[in-house]
DNA sequence: CAGTGAGCGAGCTTCCGCTTGACTT
């Protein structure tokens, strides 16, 4: 029996806090939250101050036995859950469930896993917060209520099993908010001028590129400007030059990670979490879910040495950082190294290289700022007002960019800052080499990746590092968004140059809009989405969660109480739900889009959403009926052109008669498909319904008759019972009996099978 | 809630946050 028994949240914290204690302490983990709100129902019994119906999920009762054992063995039990409000509640709920007292059971909270705060926690315990706890239990009501209220009313007007919640909602509305800005969006193009000069009167001076400050909206004043050129002054009137620090970013956070990994490595989120719950679990990191960027001394001490002795003592500078995100509990440490010195690690190629950016991110953390010199040089025009500009950096002092430099989003990078600039005076006279405008397109806003999503999430304060991941999942899940990949298109764009005194034209080909793993809304995320802005705004406004934090933090100070907070938030809320439910107007998704008229038969053609999906129609005339087609993959109803919408009724198409049938091609519930009187045969994954020819929809007939054929003679048959048969089925070959049918087990030959061993299967698998 | 390339019909779907395995059809 054991003297004391440690309870924290997570099993490898439990192995590393034990080696840290004395030999009469335990420690083990309760796995996160033991108890939850019932799981069928509300939850919450609303009339009766919202009392929270506690139960243990079936998959936690084996360690909540386990520790009520060991609970009723030790002398004291220390509840060491994280230092955060929902720590306190996984706290109090283990207090509850293993019968301990509230007053008296001691409570003990450390945010680095190392042995001196490990020990300093023992000698400094408290007991529960029952504030805290209550602005759990603030939080995890209204949840409930928000999901569990809202998600009904999507059932009952828009489609069954959709739903709501006060973070995937609002992840949703960042992403149809990002479409429409893009549809909305009109590309113009500019002629952009560069200019490559050297010093006058020297051939052999460096060559440097200034753009001209302003862009000419049209071919006409481009070429005026070229043709100005010739024969024109151009003088420096301004070259500055001054010393800039730049400085090492602060070691990661879960979110930082995810960005930074998805750019760097190209791993998708929730890889980039499993990975890193590998090295956690190893040892090889601290904690990986986490909102602080602080590091322990002892990190700091770590690394004072490792920069030191790797680059010298002048490279290190030895600090911590502020966590500036909005709610964050800093429960934990930064994710780092958990032994600095360790620079490389054993494991999958994953595995090494995210532990690779880990290390080289908190080092240079702990590295001097990098000193830079940025000159800008302003050119003058004699005989024009525009003027060109060049920029320029040099690096004087490396610092933290010898390991490390952070990297940029695509979207955010910009073009034409140059390294060294040439020595230069106001006065200086220069001459050009070359002039070039070239016709340029003003760029679209960029779709959200999941990293880019995640960051804007946390700068709103919604979701916690441990559900970014699976806020993504749910909101693919549900079919409000989808991750997809965009083929880029091709513009031709013209470039003039002016090289001498001589003005010459030519096409450039410029691949433009090429996307990959980005996040786009599908037409029923834009329904669902406008239909609770229009019905729930408060709980759609991106400011709502930081709003209702504010007050949890009120019930966490103990201004007020929990329920009393909980009611004032419920009522108006209830209310909405209620006018919701009660309004009879048209269902939210019914509204079509009017696209145009058919220039061919003079028909209204519109976009809405159909029983089976997004769709356009042709209307009939005069109560006819109409013709109806579905949108292809990519295709929004809120951007869908008129030329695209008609394409889509070119299904179903004739492809002529054979044997007095039609052959026709459509696509239908199973996706795109040859018919012939019939019998239906599915298009292959290359082939196209909208081109492809009769001699294939004929060959692909045959193919799937010949198989349904071979499908239903058996494969095999017994001569002791008629009943047992092996057929062929789309997942392999199976064994038919009594009219069920039942799977071979690995590595089976159905040649070799016996009918005893048949009959074993068969009475195995209806246990 | 369009009409088909099948379909009876009842009962269920859903939230956010804290943690890991179990387990693929």
């Amino acid at each position: 029996m054991q003297e004391n028994l440690v309870i924290v949240e997570s099993p490898a914290k439990a192995k590393t806090i034990e080696k840290f204690l004395g030999k009469s302490y335990m420690v083990k983990s309760s796995f996160g939250h033991i108890r939850d709100l019932a799981k069928k129902g509300l939850g919450i019994n609303v009339d009766n101050d919202f009392e929270p119906i506690y139960e243990i999920p079936d998959d936690k009762r084996k360690v909540v036995d386990e520790l009520a054992r060991l609970a009723r063995e030790a002398k004291t039990v220390w509840l060491a859950s994280d230092e955060d409000r929902e720590g306190e509640a996984i706290a109090w709920h283990l207090a509850k469930v293993l019968d301990l007292p509230i007053e008296r059971t001691k409570r003990i909270v450390f945010h680095e896993i190392t042995q001196r705060a490990i020990l300093a926690a023992i000698e400094t315990p408290r007991t529960i917060d029952m504030n805290l706890v209550n602005a759990q239990q603030a939080r995890r009501v209204l949840d409930r209520l928000v999901g569990f209220e809202l998600s009904p009313v999507l059932w009952k007007k828009v489609r069954p099993a959709l739903s709501a919640g006060r973070v995937q909602s609002v992840a949703v509305r960042l992403i149809v908010e990002r479409e429409r800005d893009i549809i909305a969006f009109k590309s113009v193009a500019q002629y952009r001028v560069v200019a490559q000069f050297h010093a006058a009167g020297d051939e052999e001076a460096t060559l440097f590129k200034a753009t001209l400050s302003k862009a000419f909206d049209s071919r006409e004043e481009a070429e005026q400007f070229l043709q100005e050129c010739i024969g024109e002054r151009f003088v420096v009137s301004k070259a500055e030059e001054k010393p800039v620090q730049r400085y090492a970013a602060p070691p990661f956070t879960t979110s930082t990670l995810q960005q930074e990994a998805g750019r760097k490595l190209g791993m998708s989120v929730s890889q980039i979490m499993s990975v890193a719950q590998k090295l956690y679990e190893q040892g090889l990191i601290t904690y990986m879910r986490t909102d602080s960027v602080n590091l322990s001394q002892m990190a700091i001490t770590q690394c004072k040495n490792e920069v030191t002795r790797l680059f010298g003592a002048k490279y290190s500078y030895p600090h911590n950082f502020k966590t500036k995100s909005k709610g964050a509990q800093e429960a934990h440490e930064a994710i780092r190294p958990s032994y600095i010195e360790r620079h490389e690690i054993e494991g999958t190629a994953a595995e090494k290289r995210l532990y690779d950016l880990i290390w080289k991110r908190t080092v240079a953390s702990q590295m001097v700022p990098a000193e830079l010199d940025r000159t800008q040089v302003v050119i003058n025009l004699q005989n024009r007002a525009e003027q060109f500009v060049a920029t320029g950096e040099v690096v004087r002092f490396d610092g933290f960019m010898r390991l490390y430099s952070e990297s940029v989003d695509e979207d955010a990078q910009n073009e034409g800052e140059g390294g060294l600039l040439p020595k230069m005076e106001i006065g200086d006279e220069l001459v050009y080499t070359t002039i070039t405008a070239s016709e340029r397109y003003t760029q679209a806003p960029t779709r959200y990746n999941e990293a880019a999503l995640v960051k804007r999430l946390e700068e709103l304060g919604i979701g916690r590092p441990s559900t970014y991941a699976p806020t993504i999942t749910t909101i693919i899940n549900r079919g409000y968004v989808v991750k997809q990949n965009r083929d880029g298109q091709k513009r031709q764009t013209e470039q003039l140059t002016l090289s001498g005194a001589k003005l010459s034209s030519k096409m450039v080909s410029e691949s433009y809009g090429k996307e990959k793993n980005r996040l786009a809304p599908t037409d029923i995320g834009m329904v669902v989405n406008d239909y609770l802005e229009s019905q729930f705004a408060s709980i759609m406004d991106y400011h709502f969660t930081a709003n209702v934090e504010k007050e949890f933090d009120r019930v966490a100070e103990g201004d007020i109480t929990w329920t009393k907070m909980i009611g004032e938030f419920y009522d108006p809320f209830h209310n909405l739900v209620d006018a919701a439910i009660g309004t009879q107007n048209e269902k939210g998704y019914q509204s079509a889009r009017v696209l145009g008229v058919d220039p061919k038969t003079g028909l209204i053609v519109k976009a809405r959403i159909g029983r089976y999906g997004p769709m356009v129609e042709l209307e009939g005339k005069d109560g006819e009926k109409g013709q109806f087609a579905s949108l292809k993959k990519g295709q929004l109803i809120e951007s869908i052109t008129l030329e695209e919408a008609l394409e889509l009724f070119a299904l179903p198409r004739n492809l002529g008669e054979l044997d007095g049938e039609p052959l026709m091609v459509g696509i239908g519930k199973f996706g795109p498909y040859v018919r012939h009187g019939k019998t239906f045969a599915s298009l292959a994954k290359g082939d196209d319904p909208y081109t492809v020819t009769r001699e294939r929809a004929e060959a692909l007939l045959k193919e799937s008759t010949d198989k349904q054929k071979s499908a239903s003679t058996p494969l095999r048959t017994f001569a002791e019972d008629a009943q047992m048969v092996i057929k062929t089925g789309v997942y392999g070959p199976y064994i038919a009996y009594n009219g069920k049918n039942y799977r071979l087990p690995r590595g089976a030959k159905v040649e070799a099978l016996t009918y005893e061993e048949c009959q074993k299967i068969v009475a195995k698998a209806k246990k």
